[in-house]
DNA sequence: CTGAAAGCGCTTACAG
DNA sequence: CTGAAAGCGCTTACAG
């Protein structure tokens, strides 16, 4: 078999603890020490052992992530979260078990209960995601990509939903626009819990009221025909609206080839401002003014903050919940209106 | 800390040994001594430590998963093999690790020498990838979906795109067509060794040549403009096509869209076929025939191989290249050329 | 600056 | 049908 710490003392004259700490860097060595250590680990093309070392630390070096494919969801969306969090993992030594299981409770059980995982990032978090109760009962700590009603016990990052849609209602009311169509998510991601739905929906709203905007609010679909029925009802129901701000992937993907056949040009005809990360937007070469999300950022900070709990023990104060300040791109698909 | 099997040993009044054995159903108990051992595991909520059984068994009962996320790929292909590979993975036990390190080479050691996992299943394999070599050397068997110019020592599975590029062909030349235009993967992918996109175009190539079929061939882009503009230069070199095959998913996704732009009525003025996979089509809406790609079988039997190997210690024979037959799935975008 | 040894929590021959 | 014990390959106090 492979090459054990044992057998690169032996190479190197030295005990085995002290190829340990060679590796840990723990403690300090001689330099003739360290180079006969590194030789043998070099010739021998030694590797130590994860399970040995997970089970003789107690660390595995991996985190979990949990997510589920939906159909409801764009399936797209999601992957913008895996890659940041992978990437901001590896970077501080960390790999990654990606835990699919339907059973989501059963999964984070089984994987912390069993000390797979140093740790838990969760995405696509609910208000009442079941997920959270048993990875209260873990002892591992959790990290959560969303907004749950209770994140008691975690740190959870998202974007401000909020503030992303008075961003969006103050850019066209700025710009002159009294009728406003949105677009939101569709019914199931209410259902589920998908609280970015209607945070950024009721601010849009009130921030409408205020300025004494007509707004016509409107559930998207994920799918055809659903997206274009959804338009169509939408744009019926306030054939008068200046300006649409939609706030789901599925549909502002399907809204070049909608409008188009409408034969409606932005912003001659109507005033766009879409609500998309920048890698979604450049993917699907989407032209309109939009209020960022940031998957990148999100990932990164989720997963810097989950290492820094897990290498400070006595960290100060409570679990942390930040909401993200979204970004802003103009892409002049809004006019004004006089 | 939680319950060890010492615990539930002590609890249950019997030997760890038996605990162990009452797990792995490796050898046969008295109903007494299971009902207890059940009791006293419930009561304690054991579960087996992970890495301890790792270390003991030399089984982490995890697969690596090694995939990229590239610019110039669509990002919806790659993820319709992650959720069949993750679920054929669950039924037979096995979690999944996702490796997306940019160092293919080193990810491949670091998790195999590391005996981090059982087995390694590869997304999305170039004709002379970097990883085989690696995990040439790795104890651990793998898998690869895709094609690869030397694929000596593993399983592997893929999609018979020459016989995909044939059956589209077939169609549209029982239907009459004689000048046609296929779009293929965008000229990155060639590059890096994609060697669906040669197979299929050799293949659709040499199949219209035996029809005495007209075929201009063209590169597609990843993003837009590109992709319009390529469709555009397309077109430009053979108006007079009265077909096109679409052999990439940014293209064919953006098709509808451009079409209409274009006035194009399918099939009335143009009939399409399409090559991509059920899923694909569904999520982006797209209406046309199409030959499919069989991600979520492909994914699965690569699983079940990998498994097969594992637990079959003296498999028969080589290990074996499989290419999968497409499937087909008419949906009236092509008509009857007289 | 370095070593001998206990211990992490399992699995599995070996014995009865 | 069941148990005592060695061993998997590390880490880390404890000692010098």
């Amino acid at each position: 078999m492979a090459a054990t710490i044992r057998d690169v003392a032996y190479a190197a004259g030295v005990s085995v603890s002290t190829v340990s700490y060679a590796l840990s860097g723990k403690r300090s060595l001689s330099d003739e020490t360290r180079r006969r250590i590194e030789d043998a680990i070099r010739a021998l093309d030694f590797t130590p052992n994860a399970g040995a070392r997970a089970l003789a630390s107690a660390e595995t070096k991996v985190f979990g992530l949990y997510l589920q494919f939906r159909e409801d969801e764009f399936a797209p969306a999601m992957l913008q979260y895996v890659l940041p969090v992978s990437t901001t993992a590896r970077e501080h030594g960390y790999d990654l078990l990606m835990v699919t299981d339907t059973d989501l409770r059963g999964a984070i059980h089984r994987t912390t209960s069993s000390y797979m995982v140093d740790g838990a990032v969760l995405l696509d978090v609910t208000y009442d995601d079941v997920r959270l109760e048993p990875l209260r009962q873990a002892k591992q700590p959790g990290v959560l990509i969303g907004y749950a009603r209770d994140a008691t016990g975690f740190d959870a990052f998202d974007l401000d939903f909020g503030e992303a849609a008075r961003i969006a209602v103050d850019h066209l009311a700025e710009r002159g626009h009294r009728e406003i169509i949105l677009v939101t998510p569709p019914r199931d991601v209410y259902d589920r819990g998908g609280s970015y739905a209607w945070r950024f929906r009721d601010a849009a709203v009130e921030r409408a009221a205020r300025y004494g905007i007509r707004m016509s609010v409107h559930e998207g679909e994920a799918r055809q025909p659903g997206i274009t029925e959804a338009l169509d009802a939408a744009f019926a129901a306030l054939p008068t609206a200046t300006a649409l701000i939609v706030h789901n992937d599925a549909t502002v993907a399907a809204l070049p080839s909608y409008l188009n056949s409408r034969g409606v040009v932005v912003p001659r005809d109507l005033s766009v401002v879409g609500v998309y990360s920048a890698d979604f937007g450049n993917a699907f070469s989407l032209p309109y003014t939009s209020v960022e999300t940031l998957p990148d950022k999100l990932g990164e900070l989720a997963v810097t903050q989950l290492v820094r709990r897990i290498n400070t023990p006595g960290l100060a104060g409570e679990p942390l919940t930040r909401l993200i300040e979204p970004g802003f791109v103009d892409r002049d698909s809004t006019r004004i209106v006089s």
